[in-house]
DNA sequence: GTTTAACCCTGCACGC
DNA sequence: TGCGTGCAGGGTTAAA
């Protein structure tokens, strides 16, 4: 799950989550349950302090799920690869891998569901928030209005790094994973090979508008489901963004643009696509 | 400073 | 048919 996917989840929180309260909390018996909440010692270190707790607001932090709550503690959810959330009710079975489920005193539940268990979950005091490392490194977000590209072009020509791996540390930028730093790129028509201190200008004004673009056409699309990835929103409805990939997953295809095949190459495990026609 | 590989995990595609 | 193998992928960390 990466940014569009993160916001559309919040979005969906805000409406529909924000206001509950939470009378019971249950971490599932199974080990990897306890993985989720690997920063808690015990269940009931975790539970405990969401029980009686009403959700105040949604706040998305890179690729970070932030559920304030009316004590001032915050339920932090990072959904790793094939974490989510969904609403239910006790009339329904759980479905495999549900680790966390949360019981509204209206009626309902939310229930957090992760096969890979790359995710987590845990409850900071706004003072914990503040030490944990990976909260703390988060960089700017690119949909924040104080990102602007001379801050963005400053930046990348201080380092020295492809561009791919650099859009998509979090620590220089927030929110992009393997899927929108590919989509991005393409959009800005530059390969995931090229030096971040090798960038005119022009080709800097081009990606940042390419940001704001792909990042907000996926979230009104309600983010990318894949055939293998089953990302669905809140209420169980995959987004239709995947449709819209110009690169990612089309290894072979021709291009939408120029009708070159799509190349894929490995970088340190990850898959890369793109044009070699289209970027440069 | 930057890059690579390994690690955590499950589901799925593939080949025999 | 059924099983073993390999791989994807976010992010951190250790090593190169």
């Amino acid at each position: 799950m990466e940014l569009p996917e993160v916001e559309v989840m919040r979005r969906d929180l805000e409406k529909d989550v924000v206001s509950r309260k939470v009378t019971s909390a249950e971490v599932r018996p199974s080990k990897n349950a306890m993985r989720i909440i690997r920063r808690h010692g015990k269940r009931k270190d975790f539970t405990s302090r969401v029980e009686g707790r009403k959700f105040t607001k949604a706040e998305r932090r890179g690729k970070y799920m932030l559920l304030h709550m009316d004590n001032g503690e915050v339920l932090v959810t990072h959904f790793g690869m094939s974490g989510q959330f969904v609403r239910g009710n006790k009339r329904q079975a759980l479905q495999p891998h549900t680790h966390v489920v949360l019981t509204f005193q209206q009626g309902g539940d939310l229930r957090y569901v992760d096969p890979r268990t790359f995710g987590e979950m845990f409850v900071a005091t706004p003072d914990e928030l503040g030490k944990v490392k990976e909260l703390q490194h988060i960089a700017i977000d690119p949909l924040d209005h104080v990102f602007t590209w001379q801050a963005f072009g400053a930046a990348l020509a201080q380092r020295a790094s492809k561009m791919k791996q650099l859009l998509m540390d979090q620590k220089f930028i927030s929110g992009l994973g393997n899927i929108y730093s590919d989509e991005v790129l393409f959009a800005a028509g530059l390969r995931h090979d090229r030096m971040s201190d090798s960038l005119s200008s022009q080709e800097v004004r081009r990606l940042y508008r390419a940001l704001q673009e792909v990042l907000q056409e996926a979230i009104r699309y309600r983010g990318t489901t894949l055939d293998d990835e089953a990302y669905v929103d809140l209420f169980g409805k995959p987004g239709e963004f995947a449709s819209e990939l110009k690169v990612y997953g089309r290894a072979g295809l021709p291009c939408r643009r120029c009708r070159t095949p799509i190349q894929m190459v490995k970088i340190s495990g990850r898959g890369a696509y793109f044009c070699p026609q289209c970027q440069s």
